[in-house]
DNA sequence: AAGTACTTGCAAATAATTTGCATCTATAAT
DNA sequence: ATTATAGATGCAAATTATTTGCAAGTACTT
């Protein structure tokens, strides 16, 4: 079976697992945003939608969607712009982003669980942690110098 | 001298160092975002700020530049409201939020800098690391049993 | 006390997000 | 395969968030 097939063949059990209808927007959608270099917002997703997949009224309703369902993650790097990206569960990550530039890279080792654990345990009104959102900011070295 | 004074005071010093002119507006904003329990959005902003020290453009115009300064921090809680808040660079701190109820509350212990070390080690592009967001979501003990 | 550069307010443009409703369709049951 | 239907979508339009341009106002230096 070809790697194209067995891939929309996993998005589309993503999809489903999820307790969705696997239709052609989310579909298309959800594999934008696993192959996605970085987070997109709502300008870039609508840029790289196939003319034609989804209004994007309908991209709203399932980013919100699929965000509830936990396949989708939000996030924001302080510069107005709602992103969303795949939330694949197997490789937790998170970014850098140029502030200049707005270059992203991701990066691992956020060890958020001890924190997590502390915070839980100092607490006096929270009962569970269940996400978490942890972004560096600063400058590559391209901007750092200007 | 009594103690809102000094803060006043407080406040009008911490615009000026940051280079700019301790107008009225910037004054209310400033002190608003110091005494707030959590990190307000625009709507909140300007129901809190007492009728006509602000038109709402200006607030943003304030926000943009405090944000740039490096008086004030721009949050967001996973929810489509951008929220700012007075960044107390003696008092580092992020937030837990229900993801339910959306009660907010403080806590402190994130270790960031190791972890920046260690991504500024590997990173192939970035030179320096300036910021960091971090925010934990969860339930809160009334909002889990529901 | 006056001049000037910095700020603000207002109007209006633009962008982001949500809502209502009629139509459509993926999927389970036949 | 066909059908019934609950779940989804698209379109129009409302609402909310954010930005821009410009004339008028004001903090602060001289």
């Amino acid at each position: 079976m070809k790697k194209s097939l067995q891939n929309k063949d996993h998005t589309k059990n993503i999809i489903q697992k999820a307790g969705f209808r696997a239709t052609k927007p989310r579909l298309a959608l959800l594999s934008l945003l696993q192959v996605a270099k970085y987070p997109l917002n709502i300008k870039e997703i609508m840029g790289k939608l196939e003319t034609a997949t989804a209004d994007q009224v309908t991209v709203y309703r399932i980013l919100d969607a699929f965000k509830k369902a936990g396949i989708v993650n939000q996030i924001n790097f302080q510069d107005n712009a709602t992103r969303y990206e795949y939330k694949d569960t197997e490789h937790d990550h998170h970014h850098i982003v140029c502030v200049t530039c707005k270059k992203v890279e991701d990066f691992i080792g956020c060890d958020y669980k001890k924190l997590a654990g502390e915070v839980l345990k100092q607490t006096p009104c929270f009962a569970e942690i269940t996400d978490h959102s942890f972004e560096f900011f600063g400058k590559c070295k391209t901007c750092v110098s200007v």
